[in-house]
DNA sequence: GCTTGAATCAAACGTTCGTTTGAATTGTAC
DNA sequence: GTACAATTCAAACGAACGTTTGATTCAAGC
């Protein structure tokens, strides 16, 4: 029901109650929300008293940003590397858009997988975050993405020459927004659509969002006659 | 700074207190999140006593979900309106699929346009509780949408006949979420882009948005070698 | 003008929240 | 064992919340 405590090698006493407040504040947000999660019950999940969230964290706000950054910075870390990766192998054609796409998407699914919960909690939880009121934990997760598009904008340019600046810029918007609802909306997925789609293939969920959003960013200016 | 009431032919005393209050409300769930609203907040805006909220709606949530449904129910209707309508002109082939995009895109955005904050603050709800943690919300919305989203799964799969149900289903999802994110993160897009794209620009925005999500649903299934 | 029901109002209800406090406990080094 | 700092704990704080209450005001109908 709870979680549980496995690594008997806990050398620095504060590191598991650190952890174990992270993981119920991770489950409990993904669920009810940041204002819905309470201390309290992010407290009783983690098993510790109420005052070690303040005491560790200094606050809630911070207890949530720590939720996003723990999983977002590794995501975006590897991102980059896998751009930088394949700009250096593309010579000077640069990477392909379907390439650029995987890219972008793959990471935020394949390291979901990862987790205990496969990832769906903390994808959640980003996915919310980007449209979030809150405007604190909004530019904490805007920040760590802030880069990252930046990057990708110039990767998009050459391999979608076409485009105009601002046209690109609305469809890289595109791009994260059907990537944040998705990954943010499997509760609204499974509701709308009950058993036809099955959420938990994330390899062919990946493959067909690549061919999606492809799709539209490589989408002709005029409208064809078909 | 807060809303005036305009219209002198308040017939009915109480009329104009609920309007009020659905105004004030959905400005400031926009603005702050459900739970960050207080009936408070407000009842102050809207100019009543606090103990008006309770009177007129019976409770917080079902004033939540009056603001949605005060204008959710005429777009959906108007949606359903000009499919039939194109259905009706297009014969046997059915409509093709711009068309069929811009019935789903257009009418969100251009009923937007009336209403007097050009609808932002009405869409930013929208596109938020899709993926909202509190059900009784979510459900509220979904419960519109189901229909409108049948009806078009039926056109689309005819403007789309080589694409098996299941990835069709899932390229309408696809679509429901970039068009939901696009209207609810006006202030990300205006946080990462800073001044280089304007929001405010509703008919540019639909011909991208219809670009973007024909491209996106009409991509073949095979990568193609550019 | 009196009655009636709807609407408004000030005030309070009880609950829950995030945070703080100060004592008790634990782990660690000497 | 003693000293010291890090951590845990029970308890309480004040503030803000949604909701309820009972009196008061208002607009009509007769």
């Amino acid at each position: 029901m709870t979680e549980t405590i496995s690594d008997p090698i806990d050398t620095k006493q504060g590191l598991v109650t650190k952890q174990s407040l992270l993981d119920a504040a991770e489950a409990l947000i993904a669920e009810r929300g940041v204002a819905g999660a309470s201390l309290r019950a992010i407290t009783t999940r983690a098993g510790t008293n109420l005052a070690a969230a303040n005491y560790h964290f200094g606050s809630k706000q911070a207890l949530a940003r720590a939720v996003i950054a723990r999983h977002l910075q590794p995501i975006n870390s590897e991102r980059l590397r896998l751009l930088d990766e394949a700009e250096a192998a593309s010579g000077d054609a640069g990477p392909s858009l379907e390439t650029l796409v995987g890219i972008f998407v793959g990471p935020v699914v394949r390291f979901g997988r990862e987790l205990p919960d496969g990832g769906r909690h903390f994808a959640q939880i980003c996915g919310r975050a980007m449209t979030q009121p809150d405007p604190m934990l909004r530019e904490s997760l805007l920040g760590e993405l802030a880069e990252a598009i930046r990057r990708f904008r110039a990767a998009f340019s050459r391999a979608l020459p076409e485009l105009s600046p601002e046209e690109l810029l609305w469809r890289i918007q595109f791009m994260v927004g059907t990537m944040a609802h998705t990954i943010a909306g499997s509760q609204m997925i499974e509701a709308v659509h009950g058993d036809e789609l099955d959420t938990r293939d994330l390899d062919s969920l990946v493959d067909r969002l690549v061919r999606f959003l492809c799709g539209g960013l490589s989408a002709p200016m005029e409208v064809s006659q078909s």
